[in-house]
This record gives C-alpha cells, sequence and structure tokens, in this order.
DNA sequence: CCGTTGAATAGACATCTGTCTATATAGTCG
DNA sequence: CGACTATATAGACAGATGTCTATTCAACGG
C-alpha cells in the first residue's frame, strides 16, 4: 500500500472545513473517493485497529518491546503495519535510544471522524 | 462479507456511550477490532462510499435507475454493493412501486464518527 | 571494533475482494 | 396470463492484502 496523502494536508490550500465535508453531504468525487477508500482501508484490519489502539490508551508506545508480544503476531508484522499507519499520517514515529516510539495524530483522526458525521 | 453487526446493537445491553467509546481511549479487544475492521472494510472501497454518499446528498435514491449509470460499474456490482452497505447497517432499503429505494442510516454512521473521534 | 539487539525489508504464499457475464427471481402493467 | 423490467444471485477470475520466514540495516555498549 502507498502512501496515502490528505485532503486537507497542509501543503494543499483547502482548509478542512471546506475540503473535508461529511460524506453524506454532498456526492464524492471519484478522486476523493479513491483517497478517502485508502484512509478506511488503513482502518480496515484488526491489528491495525489494535496497534493504534494500543498506542493511542498508551499515549506512546516502542514497536517491539510493547506491542509485538501483547498482539501476538510476528515482529515483522508489526513493523509492516506501522509502516502502513505512518504512511497514512496516522501515526508518527520517533527514535531515542535504540527504539522508536510512536504516537497517535488526533488531526488526522479527527477529519476521519468529521467525513463521517451524519 | 457477512453481515457486521453493530457493537451498540438495541439488542445488546450496552449503551452507545459505554461501549463505543473512541479507539484510542483504551485498547480494543480482540472481538471488537475484528467488528469495527469489518465496519471499515465495508467503507474501504470506493464505489461503495460514492453510493453511500449519493443515496446521503439525495436522501433517497434507487438502486438502478439512479446510480448505475453515475458510477459507471454495472448492474450487478451496484446491487452487490449495496447489499454490502445494507447488511452494515449504513443504508436501509424499501420497495416502491417497482423500484427499490435506498437511504443512509445516520445514527450509524455517528456511531463510526464517535469511534474515531480523538 | 565487533557482537548484540531493535527495527525494517524482501519475497513467498494463501486468502480475501471487487468486478464481470450469465442467469434467476419477482413484481407490474397491458 | 404473459411479456417486460428492476433486482438479486451464481460463479469465474484477476488483483490486492496480511502473514510468515529469512535476511539486512543500524546503532549502542563493552
Amino acid at each position: 500500500m502507498d502512501t496515502v496523502t490528505n485532503c486537507c494536508d497542509p501543503a494543499g490550500d483547502e482548509t478542512p472545513a471546506v475540503c473535508c465535508p461529511p460524506i453524506v453531504d454532498e456526492p464524492l468525487t471519484v478522486e476523493r473517493a479513491d483517497r478517502l477508500a485508502g484512509w478506511f482501508g488503513v482502518l480496515s484490519d484488526p491489528t491495525r485497529l489494535r496497534l493504534l489502539s494500543l498506542i493511542g490508551a498508551k499515549g506512546e508506545a516502542c514497536a517491539a518491546c510493547e506491542m509485538v508480544e501483547p498482539l501476538g503476531v510476528s515482529q515483522p508484522t508489526v513493523s509492516h503495519h506501522l509502516k502502513v499507519l505512518r504512511q497514512a499520517g496516522l501515526v508518527v514515529s520517533e527514535k531515542r535510544g535504540r527504539w522508536v516510539y510512536y504516537r497517535t495524530v488526533a488531526e488526522r483522526l479527527s477529519v476521519l471522524s468529521r467525513i463521517l458525521r451524519a
């Protein structure tokens, strides 16, 4: 899966209120539907959801030391899913010492939340 | 894909506020992660998102007469996606005359919106 | 330096998913 | 009744996705 870009990317010239109206307000263009489907696709895997949830609940979590064991999947699998979450902008990572720590990106989740507002 | 049940199903004894906290508030159980992944999986296809958006924007739409042509996919494909949306509880259908009309289910979308709240 | 350890990548493989064509079902109207 | 029309279903098939093992990369510590 490739990097999923944000329709509300700061690099763009649209404000969130303008570019991210709820899905049910107006018909989606093909391009936006593709982009949104990519985002929701990132959320459509139980392992990724558990990672996201774990990181969010802890506030911060390191890759293998705190996530491999509780999830019950291999280290490369965790690494793979963290990469997908990172490319989607749902988490950010920071290397400290020899470990990599992850945090959730509240703004990105809020955009998706708003898109589903009915 | 099978029917996706609601963690806040009226048949259950949990209220939405109790059973549907935002993902990042506390670690997901395996069961809830599976269920949520199913829901987001339903939203992870561009054609389904466009259907949902089209129905929501119109307030009501009939299957083939209003949706096949603008989406540019075959009638069976539209029918398939509408079934997936229906089983997920995101739309409801009603037969009137010889057409079937679809409406979005605001409550269901709101649950998902809340789950992503950061 | 070099070994150890945490993390990422490569590649294989089974499963899942979205689309199509062909066909069946079901209701309506003349 | 009987043909027509709106949906739904069946089945095939190509492409995407998640998982694993094996390997590589990278950085810290003795």
